[in-house]
RNA sequence: GGGCGGAUACCAAAGCGGCCAAAUGGACCAGACUGUAAAUCUGGCGGCUCAGCCUUCGCAGGUUCGAAUCCUGCUCCGCCCA
């Protein structure tokens, strides 16, 4: 028998879950799949909208492999189609449509990131491009006749904005429908979202009522706030760890969690059992649960000697303030402005180096002592850089070694 | 289709003829403090060849010595009525 009992499986599956709806469905079909010796089919779709996936994306993916290793069916679901029109988030701006080609070069960087956490060789991919680009508008007007527009305005998001004013588009509309279609197209026993994504999986149960067949368990994960600890995790919004970023970094930007999220991070991001044990550790050093977190979430992307050695490095940084390994060398462009000695104005180099957005920005944090060069603190704004090798740092976190040749 | 209201910097929101690069709050950045984070305090937060200069207050024109502030047209958004 290749299937766990039902019970087992749902002790791992039920970790960190939202939502279930419901329950008693998916411990009878957990128990049916085992009898029959037949995998559930478990749909995750991801619109390839932004280039990079982050720690928040890895949540649900997660959920996804304890799904596969516990013998089903994952089925990742590249909204191809969908990414086109924009899932409604009740994100301010109103994303710039996506042409083919960039959805199509998304999804190939994405699809490497996803192996992070999945085994890739054990997923079903498909597009809903497969069946959307092919439909008609009259498809389209049928899709639309399955809902009503007072059902549509349950969401939590579109209540929400449209009780602040906000504007809601008729195509946003859409979205959830085709969301939902997709399950009826894969005919999915599971279907998993983030908590936000409630709505549209549940109308993928609708829609498969509809269409006459059994409908899908909805199983929902919590969205993980970002480093600001209140803002869920997003690239837009800066609070992010990237998938594909270097263990050093990853392992900085861990350290910066807020305290008060660290269980929640265990819970999500770590096989470590959330008991009163780690309770208990958190509470008594922060610190060495961070730690610990870090070094996990790093180990997992890396493995662990790049681990060791991101922590090595976190000390050496952020303890010591030393210089760090890979800090992008600079050399200024030929036609770089200099001043009557042929050296390099200071602020302008730090902009043009990538320590500051403009040059502007550069003098104020010159002023304000936030610069240093060779590990000495220099506020002066009319100094100039000639020829040498210099190590600067700006605040804690930007770094970049100045290789400056002779004029 | 008709009526009304609104568009200010990353967000929110003051300003209603000069003292406005534009109050205030948030976000963000830097500094102090802290072996993480948080809290607190300080400074900054359009650009530049920076004691000065340049470009901004939905868009385009106009009135004025002078406009974010007044006028005209346009665009977009919201509300109400149909």
């Amino acid at each position: 028998m290749k299937f766990a009992p039902a019970e087992e499986q749902l002790a791992i599956l039920q970790r960190g879950v939202v939502d279930l709806v419901d329950l008693q469905d998916l411990r009878r079909r957990l128990e049916q799949s085992r009898s029959e010796n037949r995998p559930l089919r478990v749909k995750f779709g991801i619109d390839p909208s932004s280039p990079d996936i982050h720690l928040g994306h890895t949540v649900p993916l997660r959920k996804l492999r304890d799904f596969q290793r516990l013998g089903h069916r994952v089925i990742v679901l590249w909204g191809t189609a969908t990414a086109m029109v924009g899932d409604p988030t009740g994100r301010n701006k109103t994303r710039p449509p996506l042409t083919r080609e960039q959805v199509e070069h998304n999804k190939q960087t994405y699809r490497a990131q996803v192996g992070a956490v999945l085994d890739v060789n054990d997923v079903e991919e498909r597009e809903n491009g497969e069946w959307f680009h092919r439909q008609s508008f009259m498809d389209c007007i049928a899709l639309a006749s399955r809902c009503t527009v007072a059902r549509m305005l349950e969401r939590d998001d579109f209540q929400k904005r449209h009780r602040e004013q906000q504007p809601i588009a008729v195509h946003e509309f859409l979205y959830p429908l085709l969301q939902g279609h997709d399950s009826v197209e894969l005919r999915c026993d599971i279907e998993i979202g983030g908590s936000d994504q409630l709505f549209n999986l549940l109308m993928g149960r609708d829609l498969q009522t509809q269409a006459g067949q059994t409908p899908q368990v909805c199983m929902t994960m919590p969205l993980l706030e970002g480093l600001d600890g209140v803002q869920k995790m997003s690239k837009s919004l800066g609070n992010y760890v990237g998938v594909a970023e270097s263990a050093s970094v990853q392992f900085g930007k861990l350290m910066k969690v807020p305290n008060a999220l660290l269980g929640k991070y265990f819970l999500l991001l770590t096989d470590v059992a959330v008991d009163a044990e780690l309770t208990a550790a958190i509470d008594r050093s922060p610190l060495d649960a961070k730690f610990r977190l870090a070094h996990l979430v790093v180990a997992g992307f890396h493995g662990e000697p790049a681990a060791a050695a991101a922590r090595a490095e976190y000390d050496r940084v952020h303890r010591d303030g030393a210089m760090p390994d890979d800090a992008p060398e600079w050399r200024p462009p030929a036609d770089m402005r200099r001043d009557g000695a042929g050296r390099i104005p200071f602020p302008a180099a730090i902009a043009a180096s990538g320590l500051a957005a403009s040059t502007s920005e550069a003098r104020r944090l010159i002023q304000g002592n936030g610069v240093r060069v060779d590990g000495v603190v220099v506020n002066d704004v009319n100094l100039g850089f000639g020829p040498g090798s210099f190590a600067v740092q700006v605040g804690k976190s930007k770094a970049a070694r100045w290789i400056i040749p002779g004029s």
